[in-house]
DNA sequence: CAGCATCCGTGCGGATACTG
DNA sequence: CAGTATCCGCACGGATGCTG
């Protein structure tokens, strides 16, 4: 699904830029990363948008979790879903699977180096939550209050 | 949907944990952050996942564009989901909308400085994202391999 | 040009029941 | 305990057609 930006249409006039250098790293970007055919963003982004993986690499920072005890420690998932999402990130390296040959079997999970190294930047766009939430509120009750104010 | 992880379960028999920093930081968390009845981990990560806003924020970065050159920057966007996209950062406070009554009318989007602040830790994700991706393939292979051989 | 309205297929994910 | 299997609703999102 060729989700990269087009590297600069509009050729001759080309809009004065915000000038920022983060403007300028995003647009190496879109001549360079986004021109991959299969783009690594939207394959991150994929797992850190779905519903649970996210949660369940948290989860595991605290240490190496039982199937049950992951299945407690993020509440209103599905066995299913849990199982799923375990699996998802297994295949892409991120965390690891030991099971002990115990009846009945117990399953540990732990993050891999892999899986520990994606927290990083993470824990930034959370902590960006969390400072910025309260302004995200705001905007959004103003938003619907004017929305509310077209209507009548 | 209180996406919220447990404090902490198993209260008497604590397991090691993995001792960084960061997990240390995550613990915190649990017993903070994610106590919120509605936490922004969620809030946030219901944008950065979904398939478009986060390439609309990137494409945005250099500079103010129109409906029709968003449209254009993003391939593959239908104008539905788009308009649909637009509303939701706009509600958000990420964009601003600014409307030139001329005829056909022109509206033009840019980024607000809230939606500036979230490109900070946007791109480190993304550049974990680039520099991690080959690992993430070949994990897969890997993986993929040892599922086929399992079933055989 | 910028968008809304409508129809519709697909897949995510919840609920439930069953197994080694 | 740690899954698998099956059914199913519903929201996400694509395609198309129509307006100011």
């Amino acid at each position: 699904m060729s989700t990269r930006l087009r590297p600069s249409n509009h050729p001759g006039r080309n809009r004065p830029d915000a000038g920022s250098a983060l403007a300028q790293r995003f647009r190496t970007w879109q001549a360079a990363a986004f021109d991959m055919t299969l783009c690594p963003v939207r394959d991150v982004l994929d797992r850190v948008g779905d519903k649970w993986t996210t949660l369940m690499l948290i989860a595991l920072t605290t240490g190496p979790m039982r199937f049950g005890a992951l299945n407690r420690a993020v509440p209103d998932i599905s066995k299913r879903m849990l199982t799923q999402s375990l699996r998802v990130l297994e295949r892409d390296g991120m965390i690891s699977r030991q099971v002990f040959p115990t009846k009945p079997p117990s399953v540990e999970y732990r993050l891999t180096p892999l899986g520990q190294s994606i927290l990083e930047p993470l824990i930034q766009l959370v902590t960006w939550a969390e400072v910025r939430h309260a302004d995200i509120r705001t905007a959004r009750e103003r938003f619907d209050a004017a929305a509310k104010a077209d209507a009548a």
